[in-house]
RNA sequence: GCCGAAGUGGUGGAAUUGGUAGACACGCUAGACUUAGGAUCUAGUGCCGCAAGGCGUAGGAGUUCAAGUCUCCUCUUCGGUACCA
């Protein structure tokens, strides 16, 4: 046996082992019970980066214990593979995305392999094959058929200098980040997706996953975001049109006093026409047509709108009052239209302010009176009605019913339920993703791709334009087709691809039978293996992902394709891998290993340059950012196992890390130091002892100790896999009954002492073998065992044989702690108390004062209250 | 802005229903052993203090015999984001 563990040599035997003997490759097996877990699938970005590491090291942990408490698991593993750096690589390296995403999967299956996970790569996947995406466009079209996908006009993010669309990611500070100019909105017809029509399902059952962390299935609820409110319909002064408006707050109407229309309400343009403010009007809309309306972007720009010249009547008290069109009111919610109430929100106050508008005061506070002319702020709480006619005197909340049913009677207003989730837009003007399987017939308008003609191959051909825009629709082979109803020769294909977001709400689906050739998936295989037992991933990931993926499987069950709605049944959202920024003015992010490190309180600088180095804020690590450490160094220098437990051990599983390897030589010396005990224990009669495993009371002195202590520790173990999942805990435990066994003399000649050694060892190599797999396989076979340990059943433990005799009783006074005392596990409260009155320490503290109060907690505590 | 989290030694982190704050590690300080290693072993290590003792879980109030844990307020950091009318 080697002086220390070598994962050079240990780790690639262990590796070929379960390649070969096909361990991890699964089938359905009606006997036994599945277990589907699952790790969000990479980007193929070129390497894997410790964020990676650590999601799918926590996977492969439960993967390997569910397999060792007999569950039939599956295990799968693929790539996300369309996407928008591929294209960026592509422009940069003058290469081809698929060339450059296929290159990568390939580096990158390899970095996987050599951490030892327990994939069944039988069932691999990348979601740019066509054998892939051609089932999502067999969807879109069962989707068009039933109308659940259709088409309107949306905008993007438009460079006029570049002439292409922009992601917000390619939007710096208002400019495209290629050529720095000013981007503007542009509005195209696109795909949507109606998963509003799921809304109201996808929010009931964020109650119904109680295996979902509660932070995610608030945040789902939030984004989803049911309102019951009001439809209030104001006539327009002088017309007999009307404007509808949202609001949750009918109980103010009789305070609205101005009118605001987003820019892009279809009546701005027609009310403020042959107004004096018509050119004013024009000029507003198109400025603000050019801003950015991502929630990140609008934040910068102020409250700002204009009068459009025209007038409404309030429905409540015939007050005419002044309809805008202003920034903050959003086509996207309610009916884009705002009932502006200044006394009573304090967006609607800002802006009544800085445009001199009414206050009109229709709420007063318990104990206070308000006078539009002093208030500095809105009043957004309760109170009672006045200004209001017949609701004055009312509470408002049940004013709020009151006035809605009164303005149906009247005809201007109905109960009417909203929700903050839009429909999905899906089209994307890119090259590298799933083409959308439809054509643009001059005669026939839009005509779906005949099933029998998918997949609709996306090209590879194509040469990504310098400007970053997609080729497709100037690639004449591709884009200019047949109508597929009349034939006509002209047609246009759809150039537009599908959003990632698609591939990835039903790839899980797919592992189930990645080679079916007839179906997405092959039915019973769904049958068998779904839901996801348990899913992994970024809590980044949080809201769209697993909101598409939801609103995916519901789709698939309207259309009678699988039996159940939720994909996921159980959902751990891991935090991120973390790190500080290093900057230098000349060369932008630093390594650490580039910048000189400075002694405290000296600036640190550049390797390269010398300038001052500017350390910025701790972000997660990730590609754009360019701040990810490539773990193949500490693989290098460490191996698959000692990265693993260093990982785990590093944090629990939901919590961000900040990256810093410090802490791994502990590991290593941890790991170091379970090889020497295990060869310790084979060199003694230990080696040939067969395992203790009867009752802890047959057993006394340290042998005893040693029993109880690896029964607990099992039991802690257990307890932290199955329930929370915090490693770190249960790798301290494993530490505490190594550190038990090297403080013992395990060399006692007591065949007693020799089976409990024999027991503990095996223990300690069993509870570490699903997270240093490698290491625990190499111990099992050198301890004489056959091969092996991934086959071994998970260790059991004896419930009485986790009490020790003796426990540590605290002793307090007046909750401060003053002494301590080991008592007999059996002793009762009254003889406990005696015991602490009488303590020497004690004594001291309750001299000259009278006891008040005695509280006793079973088996750990005494307070003297005095 | 909104939604969701987090804040504990020099560092990563432990702490059942409120019941010994700092488990387990890293680092550091001594020492031992050496055919000097990426060792290993032993002891110490929250802060102040010679000590008795006091102070300590972002900050401030409160509830309680007892608060890292419960309540309220404030601050800071992180993630998501499409200005919730």
């Amino acid at each position: 046996m080697d002086e220390r563990y070598c994962p050079e040599n240990v780790e690639p035997k262990w590796q070929t082992y379960w390649e070969e003997t096909r361990t991890f490759n699964v089938k359905e097996d009606r006997t036994k019970e599945k277990y589907y877990l699952l790790e969000m699938f990479p980007y193929p970005s070129g390497k894997i980066h410790m964020g990676h590491v650590r999601n799918y090291t926590i996977g492969d942990v439960v993967v390997r214990y569910k397999r060792m408490k007999g569950f039939n698991v599956l295990h799968p593993m693929g790539w996300d593979a369309f996407g928008m750096p591929a294209e960026n690589a592509a422009i940069d390296n003058n290469t081809h995305p698929a060339a450059w995403t296929y290159d990568n999967i390939a580096s990158m299956r390899g970095q996987l392999k050599r951490m030892g996970f327990s994939y069944d790569w039988d069932r691999e996947l990348a979601t740019c094959q066509p054998e892939y995406y051609r089932w999502e466009q067999w969807l879109f079209l069962k989707m068009l058929e039933k109308e659940m996908v259709y088409r309107k006009e949306s905008y993007v993010n438009w460079c006029e200098d570049c002439q292409t669309v922009l992601a917000n990611e390619q939007v710096e500070a208002d400019m495209c980040w290629r050529c720095g100019r000013p981007v503007q909105q542009k509005k195209l017809w696109q795909w949507f997706f109606r998963i509003t029509d799921y809304a109201e399902d996808l929010l009931l059952h964020c109650d119904k996953l109680p295996g979902w962390p509660d932070n995610v299935t608030v945040m789902q609820k939030n984004w989803i975001g049911k309102s019951i409110g009001t439809e209030i319909r104001f006539k327009i002064d002088g017309s007999d049109e009307d404007i509808a408006v949202f609001t949750t707050r009918p109980d103010t109407l009789f305070g609205s006093t101005f009118m605001c229309l987003a820019p892009e309400h279809p009546l701005v343009e027609s009310l403020s026409a042959g107004t004096d403010q018509e050119e004013e009007v024009a000029a507003f809309v198109k400025k603000i047509s050019d801003q950015e309306r991502s929630s990140d972007a609008i934040e910068k720009y102020e409250k700002e709108g204009v009068f459009t010249g025209a007038w409404c009547i309030n429905p409540a008290n015939g007050r005419k009052i002044p309809i805008y069109t202003a920034n903050f009111a959003l086509m996207e919610y309610g009916t884009g239209a705002v009932m502006s109430v200044p006394a009573h929100d304090q967006r609607d106050f800002d802006f009544a302010v800085k445009y001199g508008l009414d206050v009109e005061v229709v709420i007063q506070p318990p104990s206070q009176s308000l006078d539009p002319a002093s208030m500095t702020e809105a009043y957004t709480e309760q109170g009672v009605l006045v200004n209001s006619d017949a609701f004055s005197g009312l509470e408002n909340l049940d004013a709020i019913e009151k006035i809605t049913d009164w303005l149906e009677t009247l005809g201007r207003g109905k109960k009417t339920i909203s929700f903050r989730l839009r429909d999905w837009g899906i089209s994307r003007q890119r090259y590298w993703g799933t083409p959308i399987p439809v054509v643009h017939c001059p005669d026939c308008g839009i005509v779906p791709v005949a099933e029998a003609d998918l997949p609709i191959v996306l090209p590879e051909d194509a040469d990504l334009l310098e400007n970053g825009g997609s080729p497709l629709p100037g690639l004449d082979s591709f884009a200019r087709t047949a109508c597929p109803q009349c034939g006509r020769g002209d047609a246009k294909r759809e150039t537009d691809t599908m959003d990632t977001f698609v591939e990835s709400s039903w790839y899980y689906a797919r592992y189930c039978s990645p080679g079916c050739d007839t179906a997405m998936f092959d039915r019973d295989a769904v049958t068998y293996w779904m839901p996801v037992d348990q899913y992994i991933g970024g809590v980044e990931h949080a809201i769209l992902h697993l909101l598409y993926s939801r609103y995916f499987m519901r789709v698939l069950n309207t259309l009678g394709l699988i039996d159940f709605k939720e994909p996921f049944t159980r959902l751990l959202t891991q935090g991120m891998v973390c790190k500080e920024t290093l900057t230098c003015p000349e060369h932008g992010y630093l390594f650490p290993e580039e910048a000189g490190v400075g002694e405290e309180g000296e600036e640190i600088s550049c390797r390269k340059c010398g300038k001052t180095v500017d350390v910025g804020r701790v972000i997660k690590m990730s590609k754009s950012k360019k701040n990810v450490i490539d773990p193949n160094d500490l693989l290098e220098k460490y191996g698959a196992d000692i990265t693993r437990i260093f990982c785990l051990f590093a944090a629990p599983p939901e919590k961000d890390l900040e990256w810093n390897d410090d802490g791994v030589e502990g590991c290593h010396r941890f790991i170091n130091r379970v090889w020497r005990l295990a060869a310790h224990c084979a060199d003694q009669a230990a080696a040939d002892a067969s395992p203790y495993r009867g009752p802890a009371a047959d057993l006394a002195g340290d042998a005893k100790k040693l029993y109880i202590k690896a029964n607990q520790t099992i039991k802690k173990v257990t307890d932290d896999i199955e329930g929370s999942f915090h490693f770190n805990t249960a790798i301290s435990a494993v530490m505490e009954l190594v550190n038990t066994m090297y403080s013992l003399d395990l060399a006692s000649e007591a065949s007693d002492m020799q089976q409990v050694v024999a027991f503990s060892m095996e223990t300690v190599i069993l509870l570490l073998s699903p997270i240093v797999p490698h290491f625990a396989e190499e111990l099992w076979e050198q301890s004489g065992r056959e091969p092996s340990v991934v086959d071994q059943p998970w260790p059991e433990y004896r419930n009485d044989a986790l009490a020790t005799d003796e426990i540590t009783i605290v002793v307090q006074v007046n909750g401060k702690l003053r002494s301590k005392f080991t008592a007999d596990a059996g002793s009762d409260d009254e003889s406990l108390k005696e015991t602490a009155l009488g303590d020497e320490a004690v004594a001291k503290h309750i001299a000259g004062k009278s006891v008040k109060k005695v509280i006793v907690v079973k088996k750990k505590l005494v307070n003297i209250v005095v």
